[in-house]
DNA sequence: ACCGGAAATGTTTGCGTTCACATTATGACG
DNA sequence: CGTCATAATGTGAACGCAAACATTTCCGGT
């Protein structure tokens, strides 16, 4: 790997190419893969007309386009997508980008939007940004893909700066984002208010005084939505919001906000912001000898595949991860295509009763 | 959408592109994106020399370089991969064939093989296919990600019939499995087999007098090599292997297998192959008032970050996954860029002592 | 048999880049 | 100060496909 002239690290990262390394010869005409041309002398027609059977336009003769598959066979022809990509100027590619934290729910969306995406005859690039990456991060990263020609953007990382961060890339190039705030385009894929009133208010509705709040990552706009319709449904409520325990999804952060709270004599009941804290909370819980939902009840979010499995079995608001990868893949792909959306409808969360929440004692 | 010709369905499905939809009009010479040709008009040099700066060629002299870059900004030049892809052979991609089910392992390794692959400057498109396919699926799955241009291919999912269902599509683009026995060309990213013993090991160690096992998928070729090598130690060391318990990595099919276990009165150790079947089995004991550790130890496989607020905490064997995916992406690159391997050591696992188990009561 | 319109197919051109090779500038050395 | 090697730049062509447009074939209605 050579780098030459590092005085052009000034000039726009978006442009220049990093990885020279070295020419590659051209293929002599001999071992060069067949083409269209070598399909179509095969099969005794022009190669617009093996263009239109590859690529599957109307108007060919069953007949004639059997003809152009069985050549295709015999020369062992294969699409070359980049030569279509420049004459068509289509590439048929979306650009995906995922904070790099490895989590049940960044592969549950993504293999969503994968799956969304192939339906609808697109590929699926990836570009991953370190956790807590500041805001030109998610510029490269989307530099990245569009200069791979991604066609529009997902982008899984619901941060508050996205907006401005982005900035007029989104003109350009449809983006879509988790939610409608992100001013970026889309309809909320899943409303979050939504998540934490259900879980709010399922506590309050058990008779319990006042909810607790363990909050997620304040880097995820997820964490202060969820609180703000969490402290909205207490103060409607006529409770007193208690001060907001910050975590910040990992199942440690979770174990800390709950010795914080086994300390709290008169604490009854936690909404936990993340299944995976949840776990944690009720550890810490359990080892200072509080019963869970016995003294404390906890409420959480995500519905992971082992929230059933927790002791007790997490009681929590369901996200369909899988549906908000499909939606905001197909959302961009409707962009892309200047056409209306199917459904602006955003997901509905569920709430899952198990095991860990019940009235207050007494 | 139109699709022509349902006869062609027998023909290659390695070619046809079934998603026509209308042409798409070529832009006019107005709102075409500014190319090479404008920079070096504006900056007074051939596009060649464009070329050369943008790619990071050396031989360019800094100030022209300087000239060129800042012509790059005034025009608004965006580069186009699919026309360097065209005229250079190359495309920079690997594609990765993932099993649709959302795991934290899926996320971890696809997250670890996409920012190795971006730091060697390449892009990763990814292609699903669905739980238990059959080998069908995969050739799909191979020949989309061959016709989108992938250079190399890893494959993340170590299924026993891979190599006989690509063939000798692994000859013509370089693959790579999780697993040295897939016979695709990689050597082993992780020691399987290890693994099993490392916690067969631990358990006889502790003076257990044998081990029962809750096994994987036996779909994933892990399932049978952890099986394999468990069995093997326990002939080793004279122990008599019970019965394998069948599992499919779920937390519900560990809560099965747990159940079956609580009624084995000497069974005292317990080898389960996944942390997330491990969750299920702990709870069908705990409600069988099976005591873990005290009755019954229990190993697993992955130290996922739940792990450790398992009650009892998780004695696991973990498995580096973010290095697995880093390491196949690695792999592949240099069997792209023939290359001699960096590194041909296995990855290590590492057995994580928590508190899941204990010597043998008496 | 003739006509007209649609279906089927062919011809030409251009997409934006990099390669191979050709040429010109630069600088080290005798 | 001329001579080379080497660095720096330029020229022309090719990459494989689809768009646009041109042409031919087909077929139903008269």
């Amino acid at each position: 790997m050579t780098h030459s002239c590092r005085t052009l690290r000034s000039f726009s990262r978006a442009v220049v190419n990093a990885h020279y390394d070295g020419r590659m010869p051209r293929r002599s005409a001999e071992d060069r893969a067949p083409s269209q041309v070598d399909v179509a002398r095969a099969a005794g027609v022009s190669t617009q007309t093996v263009s239109r059977v590859i690529s599957g336009h109307p108007n060919v003769r069953p007949e004639t386009a059997r003809r152009v598959m069985a050549a295709v066979d015999a020369v062992g022809y294969r699409w070359h997508a980049a030569a279509a990509s420049l004459a068509s100027g289509r590439t048929r590619t979306i650009g995906v980008i995922l904070v790099s934290t490895a989590r049940y729910s960044t592969s549950a969306i993504l293999l969503g939007a994968e799956g969304a995406a192939a339906e609808a005859g697109y590929t699926v690039i990836t570009a991953s940004v370190p956790q807590h990456s500041g805001p030109a991060a998610f510029t490269d990263a989307f530099d990245r893909l569009e200069r791979q020609g991604s066609e529009g953007i997902v982008v899984l990382a619901p941060v508050g700066f996205l907006a401005e961060a982005l900035g007029s890339r989104v003109e350009r190039t449809p983006t879509v984002g988790h939610r409608q705030s992100d001013g970026i385009g889309a309809d909320a894929l899943i409303d979050q208010r939504a998540i934490a009133r259900m879980a709010t208010e399922h506590l309050l509705d058990l008779g319990h005084r006042t909810v607790w709040h363990v909050s997620g990552d304040e880097f995820w706009q997820e964490s202060s939505a969820r609180r703000d319709a969490w402290e909205a449904v207490l103060l409607e409520r006529g409770a007193t919001p208690p001060p907001v325990i910050p975590g910040d999804w990992s199942p440690a952060s979770g174990y800390r906000a709950g010795r914080t709270i086994a300390a709290i004599p008169d604490a009854t009941a936690v909404f936990v912001s993340s299944d995976e804290m949840a776990f944690g909370v009720i550890r810490a819980l359990h080892e200072a000898r509080r019963a869970v939902p016995g003294e404390i009840s906890v409420v959480s979010v995500d519905d992971i595949a082992l929230a059933a499995y927790a002791t007790p079995a997490l009681t929590t608001v369901r996200q369909p991860f899988e549906e908000v990868g499909r939606a905001a893949a197909m959302r961009v792909i409707e962009l892309i295509e200047q056409r209306e959306p199917v459904s602006v409808e955003p997901l509905r969360p569920e709430l899952v009763l198990r095991a860990s929440t019940a009235p207050p004692k007494g």
